[in-house]
DNA sequence: AGCTATTAATAAGT
DNA sequence: TACTTATTAATAGCT
């Protein structure tokens, strides 16, 4: 495609070799780009002259090294070290995990259970009832603590508190009515199996 | 340079796209092949399609990891280095949201919930009961349904099964007592308010 | 770097 | 999928 029809082998003349060089350069990646927007494709191309310098053209939205990790994992061919393969394992078996805890707390919480047989929904619900199970015995324990801490505390203060002047223990009840729990009731265990 | 000019951007048609790809795939091979050949450059070419199918080019006595290796010390761009680190740096981020995830779900369970303090307890108590109200709701959906089909199944059955002889009946009704939920009654939903 | 005659690539059709 | 061919695109040699 020129003045005149070339054979496919080394330029001997320099300087004929640099022009086409160029040339061919630009019309390669200019090739690249075309494909790249009409064919939904991904081109990495790294191009050398003898002289060593060096030219490139990455399809957008990936870089160098996201088509060396692709190249990597279709062609088997290993351009990583150990170090990155494991790294790299790790990675994904990481992610893998984090996705199936994503959705068992998703369903913990009540979302996307829609795609959930019965006999699931049922092991999610005994699951949610020991979970509140567990917290609540916290709870009560918590509480019991509260109690006893509080009792002993004034026990401690004994005579001492009792022969306060009144204005001190009104400020001093006041206060306690504004602790969190003191006026708590301690939560009904529900009988689970009743509802069976 | 075909029967019509055409303009650079993705071809809609998905056939044509497929067929456009692999004639200019090996159009811009082909140019590799020939300026590496004219020129005495070196070529690294990576092409994906869409599909994730990979073709490659690289010219002679040249591997990938030898263009890399020009690539990293012409560049600057330390490849290698930049993307252990990456890596290392995604593991890193996805193992913390894991640790993160794998608290919430024991204490979802009811595991290790000796920490929390009341705050905590009572913030897990309500995400508890949040789940148990939409797995619930989920279960009685499907009991409505099961029972609307069985409904349904008895009527299209009409005439037909009223008529039928008493020992079959009977054996029917075994039959559908051991259906899992149709002697289940419908959970209660406790008032949660009463409890406070 | 431009120009253009000529070859090469390829779009559309089969 | 492969072949054909009219047409466009790339480029060799020249300036």
């Amino acid at each position: 495609m020129g003045r005149g029809k070339i054979e496919i082998k080394r330029i001997e003349n320099s300087s004929n070799r640099q022009v086409t060089y160029s040339k061919r350069r630009n019309g390669i990646i200019k090739k690249a780009k075309e494909i790249t927007v009409l064919c939904d494709a991904h081109v990495s191309l790294v191009v050398f002259a003898s002289s060593g310098k060096m030219h490139e053209y990455c399809s957008p939205s990936m870089q160098l090294v996201d088509i060396l990790d692709k190249y990597h994992k279709q062609s088997g061919k290993r351009l990583w070290d150990a170090k990155h393969e494991n790294l790299s394992n790790e990675l994904d078996r990481v992610k893998k995990e984090n996705d199936n805890m994503q959705i068992e707390l998703r369903h913990l919480r009540g979302e996307d259970i829609t795609s959930l047989n019965y006999k699931e929904l049922m092991a999610l619900e005994q699951a949610l009832e020991n979970g509140l199970i567990g917290v609540r015995e916290k709870q009560s324990e918590f509480m019991k603590m509260m109690r006893t801490n509080y009792q002993k505390e004034m026990e401690a203060m004994g005579e001492c508190v009792r022969e306060m002047d009144n204005g001190y223990n009104q400020r001093m009840r006041d206060f306690n009515s504004q602790m969190p729990f003191a006026f708590r009731v301690q939560p009904i265990q529900p009988n689970l199996q009743e509802r069976i």
